[in-house]
DNA sequence: CGAAGTGTTGAAGCAAATCAATTTTCGTGG
DNA sequence: CCACGAAAATTGATTTGCTTCAACACTTCG
């Protein structure tokens, strides 16, 4: 049941038939632990396997010149974060586990035969490729915000994902991030996320302890941040 | 001749065999004429062709709740946009002119075909569209440093852009947007882009006119925007 | 030739960064 | 189980890059 995560993602995104279950079902490849800050592939790699996200978070990143690390996307259980290494072979970011997270990696070869034996599969991958697009154009448009808005769309946009892969309960679900590691995909100083959790716990929008985030207000959280969860595409709404 | 830009842009990232090449040529659809601020798509709909750009420049954005507009990306000549609504059915964003612009428009049930009958195709148009996503990261990152840096950072990409479809002379390409456009696309007020320009011809690092940008010093203009073409994935470089 | 869009300049205000402690939490070994 | 050190969270004070507001000048073109 290694794969289940998968499954549940690309269910939430489109609709594959049994068949294209089954074949994805049986991925397998080296299982991979992580600690956290431990990267997965560095910028000008080329690597020759891509990752398939069991548990835990990961991200993407890179450094600037004066040493700030910019996050700019986060990778949940069932993301495959670098299909994109099949057709764009170096590596222009860094790929790392921000909390202890397990992978496995599949081989570019065999992914390949798959994409070729099942065209439908190539498809839906695409698909999944470009939804990553769409979640980075809504992260350029959500960085120009204000603090109080980001925060709370990041917190949106988690806990849906969280959710279709069944890992939320109610209102709640799994947030082990640091406020410097939410800082760095904001573009604000943890300081100020810090003092801006403090503004959305006032509000009585969520509460955040223990590695766990609950929602309180989903209404007045989307409304805070600017939500709206169509560029996830998800095949449901919340 | 028509589609001469998509053969330039594709060779610039990737290497079609000669069939591949004579397919890509041989697209053909109604051609369009869009002019400044004239939309090719907006949020919700579902486009059920794909554009080709020929000319002009075009650009995604989104529009805040505060009424902003947020420009994402923009597209020369040679670009294929929109073949994410090959995947992605329902825009969550708008797409449009931002100058005087010509595209042609090819169906998706034209565009698919091709896909299933030419797989190396797909794998290129993939790669494609995974540039693209390339280019959002570092609009991320970017988007995150001084202005200094952003604009100079934008004038690098562009140039780059546009001497792969062969619209640049020596070290000049056209450039005839507006302060207020490069602002939506920068996340900066227009008021800061003019300052910002001033600066840079201050330095010395680029002459702006009548539509043109030119470089006079491409090595410093490099530094300023800490900009390192990796990204774009071309295969050669400047 | 006048109107609209674009570019330019100046002054004031503000959101967030930075700098600097201090407190709390948590993992780990004694 | 507690003590310890390190990481994370919190608080306060100061600084700053950019926005906003407000004029005004220039260009372009019907």
């Amino acid at each position: 049941m290694q794969t289940t995560p998968l499954l549940r993602r690309l269910q939430a995104i489109a609709t594959p038939t049994d068949e294209e279950r089954e074949v994805l079902a049986s991925l397998s490849g080296a299982t991979r632990q992580l600690r956290p800050n431990e990267d997965i592939a560095r910028v000008g790699e080329q690597p020759s396997v891509v990752c398939l996200m069991l548990e835990g978070i990961a991200c993407r990143y890179k450094i600037s010149a004066d040493g700030k690390r910019q996050i700019m996307s986060f990778h949940l259980p069932g993301d495959m974060p670098d299909l994109n290494t099949l057709f764009v072979h170096t590596m222009d970011h860094n790929f790392g586990a921000l909390v202890p997270t397990t992978v496995i990696t599949v081989p570019h070869d065999k992914m390949r035969g798959i994409l070729v034996r099942y065209p439908r599969i190539a498809h839906l991958l695409w698909r999944e490729t470009l939804i990553d697009a769409a979640v980075y154009r809504e992260w350029i448009v959500m960085r120009d915000r204000p603090a109080y808005a980001r925060v709370a769309h990041l917190f949106c946009e988690l806990f849906l994902r969280m959710q279709v892969i069944g890992l939320s309960k109610d209102l709640s679900c799994p947030l082990p991030l640091t406020q410097l590691q939410m800082g760095d995909a904001l573009g604000l100083s943890d300081v100020h996320v810090n003092r801006t959790l403090q503004e959305l716990r006032a509000e009585q929008l969520i509460r955040l302890e223990g590695g766990t985030l609950t929602i309180l207000d989903w209404e007045g959280l989307n409304y805070a941040g600017e939500f709206d969860s169509l560029y996830l595409h998800l095949k449901r709404a919340a």
